[in-house]
DNA sequence: GTCCACTACGCAAGCGCTTGCGTGAACCGA
DNA sequence: TCGGTTCACGCAAGCGCTTGCGTAGTGGAC
């Protein structure tokens, strides 16, 4: 069973090798009577063809690779998660590469790491060098990104620097002046883009505002919780507080809102805080951020990818445009004055006796967070 | 440069194909010139072997599958980072198959989809059926298994029983007699064994504390923090409240912090919180929580399986425990009483005004919330 | 100088599948 | 009844690599 080859279904259908290969491709020119004998001779076989002999006669691996800085982040999770079953259900395989650092850069494309591997690739939120962009070109085989474009190659990205301005456009829409900025690291060795593209973002939002851009607002660190904690630690041991920061991703936006509660500052009382992504916790949180869907981009340029790697001829790339749209919840206000209506201690600041604990009956009808703090919620969708 | 063959080199080297194929994978009796010969010619051309003739002649894909019913959540992103990283220093490629609902599982494992096309798998807390089993072992490959044993299969868990009942021991220590849990729901159709395991432990820890189980303290919900959220809720609106929560898993906790927040019970004065986990964000919200080192045991599980994968002879299968130990933060006090003594507003409760922001200086020793919130923390390792 | 045991390498047969080309049989109209 | 199509299928040549076996060439022992 384990070894049952193309021959043996041949026999038994009674037929050549070649007729039952032409069969199962659906390759015309058979009668329906051998087509359903050789069906039923796969079937009662358990036949299925060797990928590796198929690879090896057609050229088509019937995979394709995804390659990404970052597997547990939730941005990549997520998206890795849509991509997969795009890919899935266009009857492909996943490769799952990590490049952690340059060096496996290196590895990947100038080696020809993937050369003769796979039929397709998607590179997520990768800068590429010029070297990287010809040997990815090199490979002959369509090229997806996300979180990027280049020239030839089909992409799916969010407008950063849009978004952002809109993000921190929002702040000063609420009378900030003073807005801070944590940001990932500009100097990182991989050169991502986004952390760039949202603090250009930032700097459009002041500057059409006449706001001056001031260093001391600013503030970087990693794109987690523990980057946004820290970098909000520097900012608050400067001279000048900030009444807003924005910040580039929601796990840093969490850790921001923790190093404010550390020390005693509310959320929006005294500092207005928004992300960027809309992190499932951040509704948790009544985070006001600039939400994306992850999930379907991925998707998106997933499904882009399949029909690439199975299009006889390759299609002219596209660049898609995702949206984004600001959600506001709870964790921005005007400047220097409470927000307007509070439902609930969504901030943690009033405390009501457990008595104002929901009256009985087993079900209470209270959605998830989201749908029953969501009072003043608005959206704005960018293009 | 693309479709350089084994030919080209060995013609550019003057000897035979082969002696390249020899030579390249390092086996003896050639003399040391033409070795030398071959490497710069083939380094010359950019040569490296088609994956695809060789799987075909050897029969060996040099890939591993791994298949796991979430990609995006939590534990599952943080063990495919780490297995991605074991198995690609071993030089093994890692195909990812995400198995939905159980019309896959059918797909994946009955019909051979895996047949011929991988040297190994590791399936991720898949309880699997009889008939699973069966197909498993007629793929004739090492099979690992995290979260889950099987016989014959190698495997890495932690002890779901013992750590839970461990962590319910904690709240039984701390004066508990009114103890509830959150959990998963223990008739989803994946049949899951996790939620089973650490709600027998839950019970365990009650009986042996001659605590009586009693059916409302206890709610189901998906291992989200919605799930969690909407659980406690559901705890909430009943007759008897409880003291204190163990949650199967850390998201769930986040969603019980949550809702106990928004009916204004103190944590942990009113009542006390354990999760289960140790993500990321628990430092963040001071849970104490049952910790697991998720990603070492997606790199032993990789290595295990590269092993067995590269062996000449398949070795014996192991069965490896991970360890786990409780991570004691403020989410947890003695019944009736305030906690003893708290750092700061980390329950959110006092409000020192801004003045008491962190003195000037630009970097503020302030280390992530872990390092400084941990002033009562605790360990106690489990097997 | 002969014989033998190595050493270092070439030959060719696959691995299991696809596919261009060729061919016998069935089928058509005349 | 017959030549020409069309249909349905078989042949065999690869795809690029590995590997068991065979064999020149080399060196040493006698």
């Amino acid at each position: 069973m384990a070894k049952t080859t193309i021959r043996d279904v041949a026999r038994l259908a009674g037929v050549s090798p070649s007729t039952v290969s032409r069969s199962l491709r659906g390759i015309g020119g058979l009668s329906a009577g051998t087509v359903s004998r050789i069906k039923e001779a796969a079937e009662h076989l358990g036949y299925s063809v060797s990928p590796a002999a198929y690879r090896l006669a057609t050229g088509r691996t019937g995979t394709v690779a995804v390659v990404m800085p970052y597997i547990t982040r939730w941005f990549f999770a997520e998206l890795l998660g849509g991509l997969e079953k795009a890919v899935r259900e266009g009857g492909l395989d996943l490769l799952l590469y990590h490049v952690g650092d340059t060096a496996m850069r290196q590895q990947y494309f100038s080696s020809g790491l993937l050369r003769k591997r796979v039929d397709g690739v998607v590179l997520v939120t990768l800068a590429l060098t010029e070297p990287e962009v010809a040997a990815l070109r090199a490979l002959d085989v369509p090229v997806c990104m996300v979180g990027a474009a280049v020239e030839g190659f089909s992409s799916i990205r969010i407008d950063d620097v849009e978004s952002a301005r809109s993000a921190v456009q929002h702040l000063v829409n609420l009378g900030h002046t003073d807005i801070a900025i944590i940001s990932g690291d500009p100097h990182e060795p991989m050169h991502f883009t986004v952390p760039l593209h949202r603090r250009a973002g930032y700097h459009e939002a002041l500057a059409s505002a006449g706001l001056m851009a001031r260093p001391e607002l600013e503030a970087h660190g990693p794109f987690t919780v523990e980057g946004g904690y820290s970098a909000t630690v520097k900012l608050l041991g400067r001279r000048k507080l900030p009444t807003a920061i924005f910040a580039e991703c929601d796990e840093m936006a969490f850790g921001a809102l923790r190093a404010l509660e550390r020390v005693g500052l509310r959320v929006p009382e005294d500092v207005s805080v928004v992300g960027f992504d809309d992190h499932p916790m951040s509704s948790y949180f009544g985070l006001t951020t600039m939400a994306q869907d992850v999930a379907d981009q991925g998707r998106l340029i997933g499904e882009r990818l399949v029909e690439a790697v199975m299009a006889p001829a390759e299609p002219r790339p596209v660049q898609l445009n995702a949206p984004t749209h600001l959600v506001v919840r709870h964790t921005t206000a005007a400047v220097g004055r409470r927000p307007e209506r509070r439902s609930g201690p969504a901030g943690g600041r009033t405390r009501p006796s457990p008595s104002k604990l929901p009256p009985g009956g087993d079900e209470q009808p209270a959605g998830p967070p989201e749908l029953t703090g969501a009072r003043q919620r608005r959206k704005e969708t960018i293009p």
